[in-house]
DNA sequence: AATGAATGAGTCTTCATTCAT
DNA sequence: GATGAATGAAGACTCATTCAT
């Protein structure tokens, strides 16, 4: 507590530097855009002055691949190392990824990430290349393997399965970026609680994707709105 | 016909000039950004000088406001009309609304709006209010009263209702947005192909909210793979 | 009064119209300056369309020097036909000098001319020259005539002529200014009276030119302010 | 001196930029009129790029102001310091405050002020306010209370003081338009020499206002002639 | 290393002028 | 003649980037 009070010592702040650029960077690009946001605004945030942000990144189209890459990387981990660990039901384990998945991303100023992506994929096409390829592919490919799994032990219908993983990606995406859309604009109330809609999400498709349906499972509804 | 490829008086043109400018907005809008479209490019892919943009839309900003509203009107009646004429299984209904909402509005450039929106909602509050008003609300109502009815009839679970419109429509605007943005990248192969994607999101999701659900139909949705 | 309200003839109009082009930029010239006046604004005032405006001036500089030019002529027909025609004391010819060219200019929206003059005079090069030969000379040699005369009779002191000259016209000139920046100024009470200044200023003046001051006559004071 | 002609460090520069605006400003807007300057042009007078301009006026409109008040807020503060501490005669203080007025404003570059205030005060409508309050207003006050005390004293006739006081002021400020307008055109003889022009003003004026003229002094002003 | 004054290419927007109707 | 849609050169202003301090 006293630690972070206390200013910091000059090494300690340089060190931190690029984190905290990367940070003000972007929390900027997802509330405004890419294009709207000055460089000089980001160095103000993150609390330098604009020539400084420079000796960083070369130019604001770095900082923004760099922003990207930093937080994808993240994403990629957790993603990988949950993937291997879990022993259980194929339910229990949707359930499990997606919350966790939440917490980890959804929850945290990364889950604006996808807003920028969205937007600038279009503008940065080596950027598209690298998103498939760090983040889409294996993505896909932990979900295909967990629905794999549970169709060959009989216990989810066998669907489409590479559409059934969009049907439980989709929505967890949109999530996000309506939180950093609809979600932010001041004066409104928060329409959507997420944890929640995850619930209901998480348990309406596992249960179209189940085999031999149990019986429906006592629902929580909106109690938590 | 004939008359169509002789040059159009100026009359007509000035008649068809606001379409032709809205549809090039749309077009620049959602695949470079707002912020980074230069309003002459719009007036060039109009056809049309940089002055004549002015003439019909006072500032760029003005030209989105009316790209959205344009766009979305002709969603929302389409939508209404259908809600109220049909009879038959709230599953059939749910079906054909979406397999609608996909050739209205998914499957025309309109699609790429809910980028823009994503992107510029936080950047013009009151159209925020506007969009909310005229788009999130009469859509959220209408699934809400299909979703209602099959409940009250008990062909469907009774889920949390509010929660369960966005996993159906969550995965739609999904799908709009992937179509803009990695669909978009040039040399990417289609990932997805959206009818069939509909067809298995609409199938998984039903399912999971049928109260009885019919023993799994060992239909194949993916017949393009 | 029937006559100018029916709609006149497309001949009387057409006629017209140059008069009405030019009153309509004499007009916008004075209140907003020459390069704040749009050329449409003119031709709307006018009530022709903004095209129409180009069939009869082929520049907006070119109407400018028409203003000019047309609202000058009308200064030096009145200054020359009033320069012979008087008989009488010279302190009654500067009294009826001033108070016929208040009437016949100061008054009248000529009076703008001079505002117009200042500022683009700088701009205008041959205006210059046009406005010396045509307009200060000539008025210069009026009233040079007429104080010399005084001058020589024994009823004017022998002050030097020339500046004498500019000290009875300035304040003239600037009155008309003044009517036309300050006095202009929309919910500004109108602090001068033209008239009872120019009374004052002529009273004031031949006082300080007569060789032996007549006791000092009964003054107005400023009962019509 | 010398380290004058050495380049000016930059924080010595910054501090200079203010003034080297406004006067380069003062100098374009007399010559060329405010609306016909270029914001580039001033720019480049004051040895700056176009953006450095920005740095320190937020814009045009307020580059203007900035210029006005500069130079008129001396000014005031002259007239009023003189006018209390004089003792003498009015005659004489009226002739020490017209001179020192001269030298002060009319013989500067701040002379070309009026020319500016007299185009654009229609423009700028709070602006038309703030010259009243802390220009005209105390101007007038001054004048009016020597005028008065004159009056008080027997020195000068009971005449309208207010209007007086225009009498004394407009061929001050015609001097100055006319240095501006006319007096500018490059290949113009000077027609008027304002010191002389304003010893006969002052002369005739007050000659014009004394209640027992002093018999007529022989003297002739125009020596420059 | 950090700063922030300075730059100037680039953008939105206006408006004098043209010309098909 | 008259119109007003269209043009595009020009101007106010912004902001990514540089570099002297």
């Amino acid at each position: 507590m006293s630690a972070k009070t206390a200013a910091p010592s000059r090494q300690r702040r340089k060190q931190a530097r690029p984190q905290e650029l990367l940070s003000a960077a972007l929390e900027l690009f997802v509330e405004k855009g890419f294009a709207a946001t000055r460089s000089e605004e980001v160095a103000a945030r993150a609390g330098v002055a604009k020539g400084t942000l420079y000796l960083y990144y070369p130019s604001k189209e770095d900082l923004l691949k760099a922003v990207v890459r930093e937080n994808l990387s993240a994403l990629i981990a957790e993603g990988a190392s949950l993937a291997g660990r879990f022993e259980g039901s194929t339910h229990d384990l949707l359930v499990l990824l997606m919350q966790t998945w939440w917490e980890r991303v959804g929850s945290t100023p990364a889950s604006g990430i996808f807003k920028i992506i969205i937007t600038e994929m279009g503008n940065f096409p080596d950027f598209a290349r690298f998103y498939v390829q760090e983040v889409i592919e294996p993505g896909q490919a932990l979900f295909t393997r967990v629905l794999e799994r549970g169709i060959a032990s009989g216990e989810l219908r066998p669907v489409d399965v590479f559409q059934a993983v969009h049907v439980l990606i989709f929505p967890m995406l949109m999530m996000c970026l309506h939180k950093h859309s609809l979600g932010a604009c001041a004066g409104m109330r928060p329409l959507i609680d997420p944890p929640s809609f995850i619930r209901t999400h998480v348990d309406v498709v596992v249960h179209g994707l189940l085999a031999r349906p149990a019986p429906a499972p006592p629902r929580r509804a909106r109690a938590d709105a």
